[in-house]
DNA sequence: AAGTGGTCTAGACCACTGA
DNA sequence: CAGTGGTCTAGACCACTTA
C-alpha cells in the first residue's frame, strides 16, 4: 500500500524541524502557505499537523499559529504499553526467563471477576523469574484467560514474551497498573537473590485488547535497587 | 462560543452506547448512515467518532466497521497528570501541607541543567509535607524556575496547589516521572511518622509547560504503606 | 461484488488574535 | 483590520473486508 499523502509530508515536516529549519520556539508558516507548498488541501495539511501536534513536535496556539516545542521529540516513545521483554531488547539487554510453574487452576473469585470471565472459563496461572543480563529482576505471576492463547502449550513457549504470545491471536491495546512498594519477604529476597527487607516494586495490572475485553492480569515483585517505572502524564486540556 | 457540530453529534453518540442502545460489542451503523441521520457530512462524524475512539469507548475494525468496546468508559479520566492536591480533592479527601522551607538556591549543574536554565536563572527551592485526612503521606522537594511563579512569594502561597499557582501564568502540558522503591531513613521515616527502613516511593519528575519548556522539579518521597500510583498504558498500533 | 472505511479535494463561513 | 485557525460541506476514488 502506498504510504498516505499526510504520512509523507508528516515526515517532511519533522525532518525539517529536526534540522531547526523552522528555529525553535518559532512560528511554522500559516496551514494555507504549507497546503499550496504541497499541493495538498489544507486538510491534508491538518491531519499531518495533528499527527506532529500529538507527538509533542508542535503546539498551537489557538487561532494564533503553530510553533515548534523547545525540545521537539522529548516525549515520542515513552508512555507505551511494552513487555518486560520489549524493552530490555529496545535496550539492547540480554534478557533470561525461568518459568517456575504453569497450570490451569480452579475458580478464584477476585481473578475471574478481574479477567471477566465466566465461572467455567479456563484460566492459566504462571509464575516466572525474568533476569537482565543474568541478574534477577522479577518474579511474574501471570493469570491469562486460556482462550487467547495457541492450543498447544509448552514450557519453552513461555520463556518468551507473553505479549507476542497473546498478539497471535488479539491485539492488546491498554493497561492499567498500579505501583506500591514493599519490603520483600524471605522467599521473594531468595528468589531475586537480595536481602530480606530490601525495597521491592510491587506492580499489579490488567491488560486489556483492542475490544476492550481483559485478557491478563500480572502481579509482578520488581527488585528496587535495579529497576525503576517511567511514566509520562499528559496534562488534559479540557475537563469535563 | 457555540458547541461545535461534532462535540453535540460525539455526545448523542456517547450517550447511546452508555444506554446501551447499539449493545456490547456490535456493530454501529455505517459513517455513511450516520452522516445521513445527524444530516452532517461524514467528516463531521468521523471527527465525533475518533473522539469516541479516543476515549476507548468504539474501536474501529479496519475497513470493517466500528464496534462498542465491551467496558466503556473504563480508561477516561485516568492516566491524567494531576498534583496530589487534585487527586485528594477528586476523592474528596483533606489535604494539610506544612510549608518547611522555601528560598532562591545557588547554582546546582544537576538542577539547572534538568530545568534547562542559564547559570544566571533564579530557581526557588521548596520543601513541604503533604497530609491527607491528617496524615503524612509525601516529603516534597520542588525546584521551580522563578519566573513562572507570582511577583510576591508568601509560605502561604505554597500550602495550596502549585500547580494551580503556575497555571496562572503558563498552562503545563505533561510531566516524565520515574518511580523507584527504596527504604526510609531516619530523618524521613520521622517526618513520615512511620517505622524507619519501612518501604517508600520515591518519585522524580520534570514538569513541562505547553512550550516545551521545563518548568518545575519533584522529587517526593512518598509512604508505601498508604499510597500507590496507578498509569494506563497504551500500546502503539504503529511502531517505527 | 457490495459495502465500508481511509484518504483527499476545493471550496466556504466564522471567531478569534494580533498589529 | 487582515490573517489565522476551527469547523463544515458535498462531493470523489481507492483498498480492503466480508459474504
Amino acid at each position: 500500500m502506498k504510504k498516505a499523502l499526510y504520512k509523507q509530508i508528516e515526515e517532511k515536516i519533522e525532518e525539517r524541524i529536526l534540522a531547526n529549519e523552522y528555529g525553535s520556539r518559532n512560528r511554522l508558516p500559516s496551514e494555507y502557505e504549507l497546503a499550496e507548498e504541497f499541493a495538498v488541501s489544507r486538510l491534508t495539511i491538518r491531519k499531518a499537523l495533528q499527527q506532529l501536534i500529538d507527538k509533542k513536535m508542535l503546539y498551537r496556539r489557538e487561532n494564533a499559529g503553530l510553533y515548534v516545542m523547545s525540545k521537539p521529540k522529548i516525549v515520542s516513545g515513552k508512555g507505551g504499553l511494552h513487555s518486560f521483554s520489549e524493552v530490555a531488547k529496545k535496550q539492547g539487554k540480554s534478557v533470561h526467563t525461568r518459568v517456575l510453574d504453569f497450570q490451569e487452576i480452579p475458580y478464584q473469585q477476585e481473578i475471574w471477576e478481574e479477567l471477566e470471565a465466566a465461572e467455567e472459563e479456563k484460566i492459566l496461572h504462571i509464575t516466572r523469574i525474568r533476569s537482565l543480563e543474568n541478574e534477577p529482576m522479577t518474579i511474574e505471576e501471570l493469570w491469562i484467560r486460556r482462550k487467547y492463547l495457541p492450543e498447544k502449550l509448552s514450557t519453552t513457549l513461555f520463556t518468551q514474551s507473553i505479549f507476542q504470545l497473546i498478539e497471535q491471536k488479539i491485539k492488546l491495546a491498554y493497561s492499567h497498573q498500579e505501583i506500591e512498594g514493599r519490603v520483600a519477604n524471605k522467599k521473594e529476597a531468595d528468589l531475586l537473590k537480595i536481602k530480606e527487607n530490601s525495597a521491592i516494586l510491587h506492580v499489579h495490572s490488567i491488560t486489556y485488547g483492542v475490544t476492550g475485553v481483559p485478557i491478563l492480569v500480572d502481579s509482578s515483585f520488581y527488585r528496587a535497587d535495579k529497576y525503576k517505572f517511567q511514566t509520562t502524564y499528559i496534562r488534559n486540556g479540557e475537563e469535563k
